[in-house]
DNA sequence: ATAGGGCGCTACGAAAAAAGTAGCAAGGAA
DNA sequence: TTCCTTGCTACTTTTTTCGTAGCGCCCTAT
């Protein structure tokens, strides 16, 4: 293993935060891990919302933050901002149906800590 | 909305990052977000790994803060340490099992970027 | 026209998290 | 004993996030 595949990088130049092996799942894992951006792709889910409405959903997210965060998620083309605010692209939905599994099993897990 | 649900806490004392309203999906978000958190729990996957086997698949995370995850997954029940490493428990391969088709839309999505 | 109000967003210092590097105590094999 | 490997702590530097302030834009009511 660790075969010489093309380190990824996200649009704009910044590369794959850690992980170097370049295995597509660490890549994806690197971006969702950043603060906000599962809770921003979950709350589109339902609708187009404002930079505000996302802020406000996100237990008050810094505005530097949510910003960075929609920016790099527009980079990779999972949301879009278009009239209406910010909404998830045919893509975002498409990883939001994974992620969705989610939340029934956390409903059942929260309640166990 | 912002009702008056308990703020969910960690054993040990230490509440959710983020997200006062305690949705159950963020608080698993905050859980997940956290560096290597679901790193490790993919590389646990297929077998018990030792420490410093999870320091290099992690690409060479650093020790204090595989640590601080380890504790924290341990924690929350997602992973135990027994004789032959570290090891998902039934918790967590049932998350994992909700994390896995990220998988396989990672292996769609990257080639696209 | 103009004074608000909501909007997306930038700036910047402070705090928290992670990275990077060194090294130690314990256990096991030689 | 000596030599490894393992799990982990300590410490410094760097990165990320927070928290707060506020700007320019557009729209509406006065």
């Amino acid at each position: 293993m660790d075969t010489d595949v093309p380190k990824p990088v996200l649009k704009g130049g910044k590369p794959v935060r850690g992980s170097t092996t370049g295995q597509p799942i660490m890549v994806l894992f690197d971006l969702l891990s950043r603060r906000w951006a599962m809770g921003v792709l979950w709350n589109l889910a339902d609708g187009p919302r404002t930079f505000r409405d996302l802020q406000a959903q996100c237990g008050s997210a810094s505005p530097s933050v949510l910003n960075t965060r929609l920016k790099e998620l527009r980079d990779v083309g999972l949301i879009e901002n278009g009239k209406g605010g910010y909404a998830l692209t045919a893509t975002g939905r498409d990883l939001f149906e994974r992620l969705e599994p989610l939340g029934d099993w956390a409903m059942e897990w929260v309640p166990t800590l």
